[in-house]
DNA sequence: CGTGCATCTTAACACTGTTCAGATTCAATG
DNA sequence: CATTGAATCTGAACAGTGTTAAGATGCACG
């Protein structure tokens, strides 16, 4: 099954067809693997992955991709770092919405961080799952540390701290704050944890506006001495 | 590969030491299990785990564990609910330590959640495991809600709302904020993304301890009336 | 026209989870 | 005490998995 596509029009041109491959040579493998593999994570979840579906996938034998990723893990990784590189554009986008205003801008930073994992979960589940995805990988780091630089900076403007100044402790403790709220808010709602309070109060994205408003209005109060 | 199987010439010998299985029957086969699946997840992470693995460490053959949980995530569930009881356990030691005042005891649980996720990777990574273990199974429901309920009661009173009472908008967004914010610190140093920062300034716990101050210090002066 | 070389296939290996018919033992009943 | 029914565990089998080695194939460049 599956080989029904029969589309000879165009004799011997580079032919990139998805399943239709007549030629030995794929041509665009790389890509048509990692194509394959976001779309088993889309319809399968991260757990439902699996190196030889991707091949299959893609219209070529199990041990295809051994030669362009190596692993499974490297397949996988290329993966999340595009899904890296993704975030950070809706991150750049949201930093636009955000205006002048730094706490406008965190609100939308925020926003922008958990609207994409809940609009893909999987491919977030994969980004931080150690054992799938190499982490140690340059390619994945570059990305990533690309992605949550964007957060960095918005917590230093919110902090009126210069990009270069170094952060005294309890800046460098908002940036962890404002980091871990939104990162395990994220995965809480992955995790279908808030699904109860979701119920109680609107959906989640005001719950997260609600959850931000309360931090940032107290966060624009200067703390009492210490 | 190197397990040669040797027959066993003598049917019943108490060869094994500690663990002797002399007899046919285990006698507790699902304690074992699950002592053996902890000192895989414990040894080889939550990615090196495997049933049959499990099965051979408590010298069960590998079809053993399926009558006694069905499943592999069966198994894992179990692991994962005795997790969320021994974390419950350690909240409530946090608990009496923090004392009367408010602010102290949520930095108590805060630092104690995140030590647990510490000081048990594996486990507490397999918690959060939607594939692995079914989180659907009221055992482990219930024994995760015993473990927030803690947070949230020490929340509530932070924020002087009764047990009972409901709670409005702005204090259920810092419910969420402080679960969110532990949880994502949690993970975030699970995932070693914190280890670039803890280079900086002290340990993890030092690092958190400052967050919450930052956290905790902010949220004491009541928000500017909106 | 070769010929080198990256690309892809076929075949095999050592695993995995799960199922199912049977062997073994326990416990309770007659 | 003996028998029997249920609980427990074994052994073999099946369908998949990731990974590797050795061989086909076709593109690009001399």
């Amino acid at each position: 099954m599956g080989r029904g596509h029969s589309a000879p029009a165009k004799p011997a041109e580079k032919r990139k067809g998805a399943a239709a491959r007549q030629h030995y040579h794929h041509g665009a493998l790389k890509d048509a693997l990692v194509a394959a593999a976001e779309a088993i994570l889309l319809e399968n979840g991260v757990g439902g992955f699996s190196l030889r579906a991707a091949a299959r996938r893609a219209g070529v034998s199990p041990s295809a991709p051994a030669h362009h990723f190596g692993d499974a893990a490297g397949l996988l990784t290329e993966v999340a770092a595009r899904g890296f590189e993704e975030l950070a554009r809706d991150l750049r986008e949201a930093e636009e919405r955000g205006g002048a205003d730094p706490a406008a801008l965190l609100r939308e930073l925020g926003r922008a961080y958990v609207a994409f994992a809940l609009q893909h979960p999987a491919r977030v589940r994969l980004m931080f799952r150690r054992d799938m995805c190499d982490p140690q990988a340059e390619r994945l780091k570059q990305a990533a540390d690309e992605a949550y630089a964007l957060l960095e900076n918005a917590v230093r403007a919110f902090c009126g701290i210069a990009p270069e100044e170094a952060c005294d402790p309890r800046t460098m403790g908002m940036i962890l704050a404002a980091w871990s709220m939104v990162h395990g808010f994220a995965q809480l709602a992955l995790d279908g944890a808030l699904d109860v309070v979701a119920g109680e109060m609107g959906d989640l994205d005001t719950i997260l506006s609600q959850m931000l408003s309360a931090m940032l209005s107290a966060l624009t109060v200067p703390p009492p001495s210490k």
